[in-house]
DNA sequence: TTTCATTATCGTTCATTGACGATTAACGAT
DNA sequence: ATCGTTAATCGTCAATGAACGATAATGAAA
């Protein structure tokens, strides 16, 4: 299903408050754009957009582009796949 | 439940390869010793030992010293928390 | 009590991360 | 064609991580 590597990367993405945050909130509103991201935490666009370059390279979230806009989500294939990892622990 | 930072800490730990394979194999054979862990995976008994201090302070893992040795497992509790979580993402 | 086995810790090295500001790129609207 | 908006990337810096060998600490056994 997932193996070792792929499972490492996405628990170190995982693996930081700010990102499980960021993730919470995307399973939450669906889908949304960077700004808006930037606008509820402390920290400047930069580094929101270096979280959530992690997150996509994890694959826990994919982002489309559309215009002048990304907007990004959570994929829910891998995200399940994560859960039925863990649940089977 | 978990706070953010716990929850974190927890996936950060499981964010490597190695601790990843050394929280299963720990859940499968239910509780072990440092040694045993070095004779299977290809790193030294400093790196094994830096990878379990990670795991413990993240609660996952728990050492119980008894001699010489320490015998480690796998806490529950912790898992659990950290199931439920995953589950209700 | 000296030795052996086991694990933890220290010090080092190199690579990666987290944060920032500044810059660039891409697009829409004027 | 220029100007805003939005997001990504670059360069920097300090901090952390991963690996190692060497050393220390603990307790069992000889």
């Amino acid at each position: 299903m997932m193996t070792t590597d792929q499972l490492a990367k996405a628990f170190k993405a995982l693996g930081h408050p700010t990102r499980i945050k960021i993730v919470e909130h995307l399973i939450q509103i669906n889908t949304c754009v960077c700004g808006e991201i930037v606008d509820i935490f402390p920290y400047s666009q930069s580094t929101i957009s270096q979280h959530l370059k992690l997150l996509k390279e994890s694959g826990i979230v994919c982002g489309e582009i559309e215009g002048p806009k990304t907007y990004f989500c959570v994929d829910k294939a891998v995200l399940n796949r994560i859960k039925t990892y863990v649940k089977n622990l």
